[in-house]
DNA sequence: GGGTAATCTAGAACACGTTCCAGCGGGGCG
DNA sequence: CGCCCCGCTGGAACGTGTTCTAGATTACCC
């Protein structure tokens, strides 16, 4: 569940990974500046070294580009919280406190986050199996923050799609500017209510 | 609380009020046919007989545009919806029965849904006010559906926040072809269950 | 009607995502 | 070793959103 680079891909190369590697890390360097428009596909390729064609070879359009960034940052949060898992009683208060843990990471870099959240809901067909994939990586940190002995039920699987959606979407409101971090933190806690209520 | 069209500008003559109409009209017509890419400016302008520089004095991005579009749209459901409200006895059915029935009424226009939706989620800061105005829109509509006989409480704004979250990520989900039209009735219901239980 | 300021038009120009092409280099295979 | 294929490079070129400019038209006030 942790790793899924290339579900069915020849396997890179050393200097190939290093180079995917080089765009990521550029592409999210420039993103921490000056969000979504600053990361230019053509400074992006100059940066780490490599042609444009070849930018467009290992990421087809900017928004793959920084959704895969977008993949890369989870999956650092989600080894974080592994290790670091919120404690309480209550799955709906670990799920929520796991949450805003991970807004508060994002929130440390802004611009970045702006960047990704952008690409990950402007994101066309073309890209959704990627956007599917951070959708998985999503799901899989509120599943691990309920913290679950047996396999989520039917309703807990529903809510776990909810609380999700309202993650993205407050995410969005937040980074447009049209709601608080308090907000944000009430909207995740009154959709976590359904972890802990039997409908 | 139906129409707030230029808060604080000077009204429109009618010639302009005219032209409005026509590039709205014509956005429509064209994010109909091919979605959001489909709607360029050079076309919207020449089709809506205006010049490109006026074109974006009405509407100063392309965002804006199809945000604008949105509203438009939105603001017919609703006309709709109090014409036709949704019936049954439970609070939390009447808003997901009145929801899926915007969400089959931007159905029919699939592409025209998917750049009004595009564009509302890849709105940056400068569109926030005309954002904020299509997510007041959308909040009416609920809590219209809700038939209150008095001001809502807290927990029920709150539970509104929630449903409109699910309802844009949901609808962004179902436009990526990575959710069925059923899946979002279920998260929708899922969301509305907040509504008819006490937190 | 005349004057003036705002608005509209036509079209060029610019920025950036994306595509394409010609040539080069390195790694595997005979 | 020589050859070939594949990926990489540098750079031109294209499409579309956005901006800018000069001149025509309109709206409005006297």
């Amino acid at each position: 569940m942790t790793t899924t680079p290339r579900p069915s891909a020849p396997p890179l190369t050393e200097r190939q990974e290093a180079r995917r590697r080089r765009i990521l890390h550029t592409a999210a360097q420039l993103a921490s500046r000056g969000g979504f428009e600053a990361v230019q596909m053509r400074e992006v390729a100059d940066t780490a070294g490599v042609a444009l064609g070849t930018l467009y070879r290992y990421f087809p359009s900017k928004v793959h580009l920084l959704v895969a960034t977008m993949q890369d940052q989870l999956q650092l949060f989600q080894e974080q919280t592994r290790k670091h898992p919120a404690a309480g009683d209550d799955p709906g208060a670990r799920v929520a406190e796991t949450l805003m843990r991970t807004f508060r990471g994002l929130q440390r870099e802004p611009q970045l986050a702006e960047a990704m959240v952008r690409a990950l809901t402007f994101a066309d067909r073309s890209v959704s199996a990627e956007v599917d994939q951070v959708s998985r990586i999503t799901g899989a940190l509120i599943l691990d923050a309920m913290g679950l002995d047996h396999a989520p039920s039917r309703e807990q699987l529903a809510a776990v799609r909810v609380i999700e959606h309202t993650w993205h979407s407050a995410l969005v409101t937040w980074l447009s500017g049209r709601a608080s971090i308090a907000q944000v933190r009430i909207d995740l806690e009154t959709a976590c209510k359904l972890l802990t209520i039997e409908g």
